[in-house]
DNA sequence: ATAGGCGCCTGCTGGC
DNA sequence: TGCCAGCAGGCGCCTA
């Protein structure tokens, strides 16, 4: 589910109603996620403060007073959001943290469970993490020459390359498929075929369609809510991504699906050239 | 080292 | 109506 827009909307919703507040109760539901839960960590969130609210490509980070991050992925169908302590707890709710003054909570869900929750002990820790998971820059800093670079040393599809956090981080199935678009550039284009002009403008459109997305609050097609529980808009916005056989808005042309890097892939054939260099 | 494929989970949809 | 294959926004592990 949730990309970099998705992710950047929880957190810019949270963190109003998370910072400065305290965690002062951590309940933990009996179902492994993707990494496992310690009891211990449920300990030392106790009565600690949040001091802060951030991303990191698709990864949510929140700041402890005593310098420990809380970092949650939401995987597919993830879900963290702050709800009345009285509201009916859904099922699927693996973690709720209580804040002061008992009215409300932090809750996260996950109904598929490829989504974590975990606890490290400074900034420091985390950033080991970051670094030995080969995160890359966040899309808005991109250095052109670096993409370029990268980008022009491979021997995979443009599709595969934008869904790799390596390269850059936040950027999924959804809006690799509509930066493509953007930047005219065919999916199965290969990256070592691409030419630095477009791969420049495969880095700007990143950046276009994220930005858009994040105005409106992410997409929602079944499970994504933002962190006050609200649905995104973007799906409204779409040009090739669900739109099998819609007309192109651009040219008319049927929007095609196919499967590329084990995910279904959406282009124009028309506006977005073809497979190889021409 | 790099690229491709599979598995992890649950729930929903569409075709027969 | 009922069943089942196929599909879903992510990622880590395995293999070649």
């Amino acid at each position: 589910m949730p990309e970099l827009p998705e992710v950047e909307t929880v957190v810019r919703e949270l963190r109003p109603r998370l910072t400065g507040r305290y965690i002062v109760s951590v309940r933990a539901g009996r179902k492994a996620l993707r990494r496992r839960w310690s009891p211990v960590w449920a300990a030392a969130l106790n009565g600690r403060r949040i001091d802060a609210a951030e991303r990191r490509g698709k990864w949510i980070v929140l700041h402890c007073d005593d310098g420990a991050r809380l970092v949650i992925h939401l995987g597919m169908t993830g879900q963290l959001f702050v709800a009345p302590a009285d509201a009916p707890r859904q099922p699927h709710t693996h973690l709720v943290f209580g804040l002061n003054d008992g009215t409300e909570e932090l809750r996260f869900r996950d109904v598929r469970r490829f989504g974590s929750a975990t606890l490290f002990p400074d900034r420091a820790a985390l950033e080991t993490f970051f670094t030995q998971s080969g995160l890359g820059p966040e899309p808005f800093d991109l250095d052109p020459a670096f993409w370029r670079a990268r980008l022009l040393a491979t021997d995979r599809c443009l599709k595969a390359a934008l869904l790799d956090q390596r390269l850059v981080a936040g950027v999924g199935n959804i809006y690799a498929d509509e930066s493509l678009y953007e930047a005219r550039l065919h999916p199965t284009r290969r990256g070592r075929d691409t030419r630095p002009a477009e791969a420049e403008r495969l880095r700007k459109a990143i950046v276009v369609v994220l930005t858009r997305a994040i105005e409106k609050r992410g997409s929602s097609i079944r499970d994504y809510i933002g962190g006050t529980g609200r649905k995104g808009g973007y799906q409204e916005e779409f040009r090739v991504y669900g739109r099998t056989g819609a007309p192109c808005r651009r040219c008319g042309a049927p929007i095609e699906r196919i499967r590329l890097a084990g995910r279904s892939t959406h282009f124009c054939p028309q506006c977005q050239g073809s497979g190889s260099r021409e």
